[in-house]
DNA sequence: CACGATTTGTTCGTATGTATT
DNA sequence: AAATACATACGAACAAATCGT
């Protein structure tokens, strides 16, 4: 009766050997394991099934591979923790978004501004598409490039939103210095999705590699939709939490 | 002078052709494409070659691969809408969770119960990690299992928390019940991570497949934690919504 | 139900390209 | 510049799952 522990494939075997000698500290953070070569004597397999577990060890963040370098034990990296908390000083009780306070400093970066139809964004926002730009920034944080960021937004309403855009600003600063209009989320969802080739080059991650997207509409004072927002974090990253600190919030 | 847009490696322009045949509407959601051997004809590459560019496309969900029937392109499923919203019984305006609104009805089904001497959660719930148990649940919907959850509890503040569970009943429901205690939340905390082979298997998704991953602390009307609980999600299946309507929330 | 044909999954061997040291 | 190490690519064979006859 064989062992149905044991997987069949020779890969699977080699990949669980490899988990367990790091997750058992024999090779520890940073450390760089041995070669696909010296691997594929020791297991006596082909450099190819070697690959193949390394391969699984890198898309679940366990080493990473440099070319010409070696492969290396992950180091933990360290989460950004975006925080959502009720505010003290809102005296309606409401969940007050308060960006990035566990962060250092943010940068949003402007990318491009262009004309982009985007179906989806006008049914949300109410706007013929054709009065849609797209305004792409980028999120860092420490030096860090954390997120990639898409706005859709009325240019008709909001003419030259991103002229003289300054890296220490917001979207949200530049609504209000330019426009006199503050920005409040109607609503924002989390969703994970995998990195395309295109975001994955953008974030500096492999294609494949688990992202945190939230993207949400604001509205203004009165109600009227401002801008839809795409962000796309490094899964490796960035954690939101949404505290609720003033008044017991039921489970169900 | 070279086209620097071109990737030079055959297995990405292989990849970029394939979904630009998809995405172009040449094969359609459900349909079979041409098998490994006849795409690795046409483009002249060797089968290896044509399986990595195929990977690449299975990776981002573009398309599903089946042993011993074919390659398919991927149905888009349709997500699971989460909603927090701010309830309208609730008259102090905090924002209340109110779990699964719109998916249909939600068995949560019980794995395990296991002690479980987790430091962090032992930490986090201001209890010897030696009366911590595990308890292990599945979350469906539609027959869809969509979620695994890992509870941490105080065995000995609720002893046999788990017996008799009924699948139409929540963890939130049995405290109600059983101990009658009502449990709110602290804090929740939103990740993306890749799926590890245990996980895997359990949602059943290949390794690496993108998750949504939600913990969260759990108190009772005195502020006393009850839970630390980690759901772990399937990324192509769920969507967390969180909706202000009571009140403008600004972003910053 | 059995069986063969088809198709993806795994594994070997080998060679060459490219980035790092 | 040379050696090292991962990345890409080719060819071949067998295993395992599926499907139609």
């Amino acid at each position: 009766m064989p062992d149905s522990r044991e997987p069949a494939y020779r890969y699977r075997q080699v990949a669980e050997a490899l988990r367990d000698r790091i997750q058992g500290g024999e090779w520890v953070p940073g450390e760089r394991i041995p070669t696909e070569a010296a691997l594929a004597a020791e297991f006596d397999v082909n450099r190819l099934t070697v690959r193949q577990a390394i391969t699984q060890l890198r898309i679940i963040g366990l080493v990473d591979t440099r070319q010409g370098s070696g492969t290396y034990v992950a180091n933990p990296v360290p989460l950004l923790e975006v925080s959502m908390a009720s505010d003290d000083d809102v005296d309606h009780g409401s969940l007050r978004a308060t960006a990035h306070p566990a962060v250092g400093h943010v940068h949003e970066r402007l990318l491009s501004v262009t004309p982009d139809a985007d179906a989806q964004a006008a049914a949300l926002l109410s706007v013929p598409a054709s009065r849609l730009f797209r305004i792409a920034t980028l999120l860092e944080s420490d030096e860090t490039l954390y997120a990639v960021c898409d706005y859709w937004i009325d240019g008709d309403r909001f003419p030259g939103i991103a002229d003289g855009w300054d890296d220490g600003e917001t979207m949200g600063m530049r609504l209000q210095s330019e426009f006199d209009v503050t920005a409040y989320y109607s609503w924002r969802r989390f969703r994970a999705d995998a990195a395309d080739p295109a975001i994955a080059s953008q974030l500096g991650v492999t294609v494949g590699a688990p992202l945190l997207i939230r993207d949400g509409v604001s509205h203004d004072e009165h109600g009227s939709p401002v801008y839809y927002v795409v962000r796309r974090m490094r899964g490796d990253r960035v954690a939101y939490t949404v505290n609720y600190l003033d008044r017991p919030t039921r489970d169900r």
